[in-house]
DNA sequence: TAGGCGCCATGACATCTGTCATGGCGCGAT
DNA sequence: ATCGCGCCATGACAGATGTCATGGCGCCTA
């Protein structure tokens, strides 16, 4: 009997996940969270031996999630299970040591499946999203670049980020002009929707 | 019996509401669709009582497809689920004659009961998302702004935008000023955000 | 039929953005 | 110890953006 936790916000989906994964004879599914910040204490109070995350989740994220709990319990298997497949998503994914990363637009079998393999030592990856992350390639924008333009993203001016993050308006035009050069966009939402769609924010 | 259609673009959230549904004694799905423009179509020859429908869809949006069921066969019952509560978007599907308004985020038991509750003839709606939508107002903007706002949203430059829609780029930036200033927006992209977290795009 | 409004356009203006050159500081690798 | 690079900053410039006044056209309504 294979014990899998599921960590994913929407209520609704999370509850019927649960019900898909419940026809299957040899799985269980031991615990629900729909934080990321709660993972690792369900995994220990229910010795899961698969955990099934969701990327977008409020508290962590199910990355953050993820690293946390291959630090702390390395036999647990982790399957990431998200809306976007998202080039970044799959890369970070597989840096921090993931067993299988999943798009929810997959056939419902692949999930069962995916299960049942990691729990034999498999990796599994849509080999279409795969292909794109490496062609797509690593995320170029530094640290700081990030930063600026997540503070960017909801549309504040230039004084508004600068006075946010504590820098001069000419820095924050060198750093957004920057990645705008690096995402090879038209200018700064251009740069925003790239990185976004890219999953490098 | 009450007779299911599933209209969900994502395969694996749709047929783990399938399964969900499943587990209810009364309630049996009798078609999936994952395209908006294929749901007239599976109601007419699955015969369903009521259709449960995702808003983001390929084809036609959700709220596209209710309007051409609630025209074309009146006495199916109309179901909208969907994972973002945009305001506007309960708005919109209860002016088109929809039923019932769900959120992914709402615990699961919600929706085997939404479908026996739109069936006696109710209307169910979460009161805090009605609140907000009447909060909120209605949509401010007019078709031709929305188009502008529209062709904006990806990071356009007015010169791409003037072209795409055959306008001029001062019109072109007479109507953004008018978003800016109907969405009470710091600049393009801040009304971009706006409209669109309202469900006005 | 007069007014209101959506739509399109022009021109002028102030401001915001994006780019570039330049330079200082700190850190890690060769 | 020198080089490269991330990071921060300044100043200057061109071009893009947002605002406003103004006006024409068509449609609907009072």
């Amino acid at each position: 009997m294979i014990n899998v936790l599921l960590a994913e916000d929407q209520a609704m989906v999370r509850e019927a996940l649960a019900a898909l994964l419940g026809l299957e004879e040899d799985i269980r599914v031991v615990a629900q969270v729909a934080r990321g910040d709660e993972v690792l204490q369900a995994v220990r109070t229910s010795g899961a031996d698969v955990a099934l995350l969701d990327i977008e989740m409020p508290g962590q994220d199910g990355l953050a999630a993820a690293a946390e709990l291959r630090r702390a319990v390395p036999g647990c298997r982790i399957v990431m299970l998200t809306t976007f497949g998202r080039p970044g998503y799959l890369r970070r994914a597989m840096e921090l040591g993931a067993d299988a990363f999943l798009v929810k637009d997959a056939p419902a079998a692949q999930l069962a499946d995916a299960v049942r393999r990691v729990l034999r030592g498999e990796r599994v990856i849509d080999p279409t999203l795969a292909a794109t992350a490496l062609s797509v390639g690593a995320d170029p924008l530094t640290e700081r670049e990030r930063d600026v333009l997540r503070a960017a993203a909801d549309g504040s001016t230039v004084s508004e980020i600068a006075s946010r993050l504590h820098l001069s308006e000419g820095t924050v035009r060198n750093h957004l002009s920057s990645c705008i050069g690096k995402t090879h966009a038209r200018n700064r939402a251009d740069a925003v929707r790239i990185a976004h769609e890219n999953g490098w924010l």
